[in-house]
DNA sequence: ACTTGATTAGGACGGTCATCCTACTCTTGC
DNA sequence: GCAAGAGTAGGATGACCGTCCTAATCAAGT
């Protein structure tokens, strides 16, 4: 993995703690006692709080690309990486019981403080968005890629939600199936369906 | 509408700013700002910021069920009805854009938190999820009523959350669009689908 | 051994926060 | 007219925050 610095350690504690308590919520004091190290100890590392999370967005980013190309190079078709998309749900129910999902949570959280980092955060949408959109051009829905894409994103953020809300992980499996058994349908048909009345195959 | 009273008026200002800026990020000062009041004046009318907090909840309830009741009167069909919720989304684009959904938000920082009032403001969900659970038992979906309430109210989650991070309302138009079509296909064949393979429907 | 630069610890600073306190100003009933 | 209580103002308090500063420690090259 990543090396052992302490400028390491600092990122990947602050990760975990933004996660689960939020970066507002989350204090310097927090993330030393974390690290174990002095809290006037940071400023060799970082200049400012909003340095430690631009960091921590571009860890995530780079994690992200890393888990995207790997599932280019495993999954056989463009459904099979898309049913990995989906599974990320499965894979971290626990988690997204508990905290919800990693990257919307961060993004309403930064757009309600105004952050300046609202944009960065939001790339890390954008990634899944582009590489989503991709899959499905290869899946030869080239008009409406995009418009899937978009559809997928926004069904598995509200299940993070729901699920945190109600704390229950049994409808996110139940949500998983559907959205597993929409792709399915979605791709029986190979054909376009440019101007079906139901876009939503 | 509701009277007057300082009361109120500090219950408004609270409303608006915890869905603007966050429950957390909002101080006492702002709220005082708001409603033209000194800040120390505030233990007169609420003994902490928990306080208001559960007050904006109970607010909240209190309209949401007035909504609820309206449209159990003006909606003709149970079908009529789940298109009014539908169509808070349209109704409220441009704060959702802005701001996201002032349910999924608050619940979901309250759960970052860790805060006592998280049970209260889930409340806020589950209303809407009996609501639509009863809609859709009318429709003769008795048994997986309550799967289609949290599909519909997953979907909306989704679509608020991704219209916040884009700051696109058109996207909003869009799955509204898919949401209706999915919910008027749910009701051509009135009967079961209990068994159906795909309860997508 | 000695210097040099990176790393660390821990306290100081100014600001903001929620909360509390006290004094002042209304209103209202007698 | 006055007493009493509710409402108001604004400052004090102590805690915590992000940030900064300084001195101590460590590592490495000479």
């Amino acid at each position: 993995m990543s090396e052992k610095t302490t400028h390491n350690h600092i990122v990947e504690a602050a990760d975990q703690l933004f996660y689960r308590q939020g970066y507002e919520h989350t204090s310097f004091s927090n993330i030393a006692d974390a690290v174990k190290i002095s809290r006037g100890n940071f400023y060799h590392h970082f200049k400012s709080k909003d340095e430690i999370l631009d960091a921590v967005i571009h860890v995530r980013l780079a994690n992200t690309r890393k888990m995207l190309d790997q599932w280019e190079i495993e999954g056989k078709t463009p459904e099979d990486r898309i049913l990995s998309f989906i599974h990320i749900l499965i894979g971290n129910r626990a988690k997204i019981k508990r905290y919800g999902c990693p990257v919307g949570t961060l993004c309403s959280e930064l757009a309600k403080l105004n952050h300046g980092s609202q944009a960065e955060a939001n790339k890390l949408f954008t990634l899944f968005r582009t590489w989503l959109c991709r899959q499905f051009i290869l899946l030869g829905r080239k008009t409406d890629a995009d418009e899937l894409a978009m559809h997928l994103l926004a069904r598995s953020q509200g299940v993070a939600t729901l699920a945190n809300a109600f704390h229950d992980e049994k409808f996110i499996k139940q949500e998983v199936k559907l959205m597993c058994d929409w792709l399915r349908s979605s791709t029986e048909s190979t054909a376009q369906a440019e101007h079906s009345s139901n876009p939503s195959l």
